[in-house]
Order: structure tokens, then sequence, then C-alpha cells
DNA sequence: TTGAATATGCTAAAATTTTAGCATATCATC
DNA sequence: GATGATATGCTAAAATTTTAGCATATTCAA
């Protein structure tokens, strides 16, 4: 599926898109607080229900309200967002990528340690063609 | 800097960022030919405008035509990117992300053991506070 | 050096996005 | 079961974004 983050979606929508994305599932009020340059109830009420007729979101009813999750798997979602990122600024390449991210200076050492294991698996597991 | 994808900026504002980035440089025309549900010449150029008064892109001039460029450096905002993507879909987890990164099965045999190299770099030469 | 092709500068209209707020429903508690 | 607090449904207005197109400048080649 295509990247939600690049086409078809407003600036907000997009926005309300990430913090569902990111929180899992939400209540409209749960929206708002998480929303920069908080808007209004109303308007947040009117997103979610336009990015649900859209098809991006459902809501099911907890009590009196509304909690909404995304319909396209997170992991999914994320893996699409991610090939956008690495497309437009690493050139494609996963390697450059990887190293941006390492480089942060922020990944510990046992981080690390994890991910030269999780390449030795990959390297055994998924040989590509 | 904050990341540029995720707030303050319209739909077609972001998307002519990320053409730019990804190009590095470009004309009005190669702008229009690179966006989807492609807009018309002046709508481009309207854009161009306004993202240079935003402070986004410089141009210069080539021959008769504007070139554009993007103002903060590419790293740098692919660095705010990825943040932004790792926080959204991947828990704040670097781990989670490279190992969405190199599941992808598009990734050679090269290209894991030269990450392997660089994991290994980045434990020797920066070692985290 | 002049004319065709291709630029940009600018203004205002069209379209979309964002917002507010009234009407109505639902829940929890007294 | 009445009441206050908190939901949603909906409509239309405000604000922003996107677009078109006229006027003018620049380039390049005949």
């Amino acid at each position: 599926m295509e990247d939600y983050r690049t086409v078809k979606l407003s600036r907000r929508e997009r926005q309300i898109m990430d913090t569902v994305y990111q929180h899992g599932q939400m209540s409209v009020a749960d929206v708002l607080e998480n929303l920069p340059d908080a808007p209004s109830y109303s308007t947040v009420r009117a997103l979610l229900r336009i990015l649900e007729e859209k098809g991006h979101l459902t809501h099911q009813k907890d009590g009196p309200r509304y909690i909404y999750r995304p319909t396209q798997p997170r992991h999914e979602a994320g893996q699409s967002a991610l090939k956008q990122i690495v497309q437009t600024f690493f050139d494609k390449s996963v390697e450059r990528t990887v190293a941006a991210l390492v480089s942060d200076a922020e990944v510990s050492e046992e981080e690390l340690d994890r991910l030269s294991q999780l390449i030795e698996q990959a390297k055994k597991g998924d040989p590509p063609s």
C-alpha cells in the first residue's frame, strides 16, 4: 500500500494518523491532547470522521466514546514510511540509512550487540534472490 | 530543527520538499515532472515561492531559470525524518527499525556485511555516554 | 536584432481544509 | 429515573491551500 504520509492526506490528517499509529488506538480526547498546535475538539472529530470515510481508520465504541484504530497494520505502514525516507534522504540505500540510525549517539552498547545479531540472522535466514 | 514533514507544511509543500531533497536541486519543470497528481506549472511556481518565503528553499539562477535547493542540509533533514518514523512506528526503538529495514528482502549479502562492519565501528568509535 | 520559446512576478479566483457550534444521544451517579 | 457531564451527528462558515492566467523579462538562434 502507498505511504499515507506523502500523498492524499492533508496536514492535519497526517498528523492524526501519526499519533494514532504511535499510540495504537485513541479516543478523540487522546488525539486532541497529542496534536501540535492543538485544534478544537470539533475539528478533531471532523478529521477522524473524514479519515474513517477515507478508510484509514475504524472506530469501536467504548462506553460513551469512540476509540479509533488504523486499518492498515502498523508494521506495514511503518515499512512504507521507512521506504519513503530511504528513498528521499538516503539514495535508496539501506546501508546509509542504518548508518544514520546508529550514528545518532543514543544507541547503547547492548543495542548495538543486538543489531549485530539481527544482521547475522538476516544473512542466514533471508538470503535475498 | 523540527521535521518539516510532520508540521507546518501543506500536502503539496511537503511533496515538493521531498522531491527536492531526493534530487538535490531542481528547476520548476523538474519538480513538476516529479510530483504525484501533477498540478499546473503555475501552481508549482507558487509553491516554490512560498517554500522559499518560509525559509525551506533557496534558489539561484541558471541561465533563464531558477534552480531550487533546500536550505537545511539533507543529512540533517534525513535524521529528523528518521527520528519521526522511529518514534511513530517503532516505539522509538532503533533496533526494531533496523529489523524492519533488513527484513525487506531486498538487502544483498554484501550490504549485510557492510552493515556488520558499520555496527562494529559504531561500537568502537562512538561509545554513547 | 528580432522573434519564438520559455522564464518569472503578481493578482485574484476556485477548491480544499479546518473550524465552530447547535442539536441530540449516552453514560454514571445521586 | 432525573440530572450533569461528556459523547457524537451534522451544517455551514472561516481560513488556508491550490490553481489559473495575464503581464513582463530573459535567453537563444536564425
